[in-house]
DNA sequence: AACGCGTGGCC
DNA sequence: TGGCCAAGCGT
């Protein structure tokens, strides 16, 4: 019997009520949502997902938008270059696609910010495309159910899409329906640290139970660093353009961060990034 | 291929 | 407490 026959139930009973997978939920929702989970846990994602529909509900009413508004819409997600990217693929929809998220993958992968995972994701759930969607959470599942390992350890990209692909059932309604619960499985069950095996639709044929569940001893990607890194101080600086309504003078700025060298480079690296912007005038804001 | 990119919560 | 983690992408 196929891991599908055993999550698919599983995933109907116990699937969590998330905004972005209810019905009615467009295309365009599905992606704005893909765009904020990339690297941001669902809980902090929820309420801005929810904002955002009701202010942009087409990715036109987003290209119309100023960057400045998107920016202080996309708040303390994290990762702001997520938002303008957003924000430039929500023009090129309006533009090219007729205002319509396209339903190919690669269509979609040609689209600002959108890799493998949120293109396959996109077509998945959005429109109910059969194709391989591949995140940290499956690659993880795969990586325990399949092979017996603890963790997936670095991405191989091809031969992780083919792992899955071979899993994928072959309808595509169940095909989506097996993606999203292999996702969900990662997320509530199969976890990094702490998996709930006893909680698992699927621990009667997972290879790294049977195996005894050994630690993984694989090559691990070194832990990001963050306090005093650019990442940190371009985050101050930012944090200090959203909050204020109107520019601001380079001595606000100044308070945000007390190396100064350290403070310019980031400001200009924000500059550069089209996150920022100087006015004739001299002072900071968001961009226009 | 490995690294930079925000932010906050958790054990 | 602080390292680790969270539906990745671009370079």
């Amino acid at each position: 019997m196929p891991l599908s026959a055993a999550l698919i139930p599983w995933y109907t009973a116990v699937a969590r009520d998330l905004p972005w997978r209810r019905p009615g939920t467009t295309p365009w929702g599905v992606m704005v949502s893909e765009f904020m989970l990339q690297q941001t846990p669902v809980s902090r994602v929820e309420p801005v997902w929810q904002r955002w529909m009701a202010d942009w509900p087409a990715p036109s009413a987003l290209a119309a938008a100023p960057r400045a508004d998107v920016l202080r819409a996309w708040g303390k997600l994290g990762y702001p270059r997520r938002a303008l990217r957003l924000h430039e693929a929500a023009a090129v929809i309006a533009d090219i696609h007729g205002d319509v998220v396209p339903s190919d993958v690669d269509a979609l992968e040609a689209l600002p910010g959108v890799g493998s995972y949120t293109a396959r994701a996109v077509a998945a759930f959005g429109y109910g495309r059969r194709c391989a969607v591949v995140d940290t959470n499956v690659r993880r599942v795969v990586a325990r159910a399949v092979h017996g390992n603890g963790d997936a350890g670095p991405a191989r990209v091809k031969a992780d899409l083919a792992d899955v692909t071979e899993l994928l059932p072959t309808g595509e309604a169940e095909a989506a329906t097996f993606s999203i619960a292999m996702m969900e499985l990662g997320a509530v069950v199969c976890t990094a640290r702490t998996p709930h095996c006893i909680a698992c639709p699927v621990r009667d044929r997972c290879a790294w139970l049977a195996a005894g569940a050994p630690a993984y001893d694989g090559p691990r990607r070194a832990p990001q660093a963050f306090a005093g890194t650019d990442r940190q101080v371009r985050g101050r600086l930012l944090d200090v353009l959203r909050d204020s309504p109107g520019p601001v003078d380079r001595a606000a700025l100044d308070r945000a961060w007390n190396d100064a060298g350290q403070r310019d480079r980031c400001l200009d690296s924000l500059l550069v990034d089209g996150l920022a912007e100087q006015l004739a005038d001299g002072r900071f804001a968001l961009p226009a």
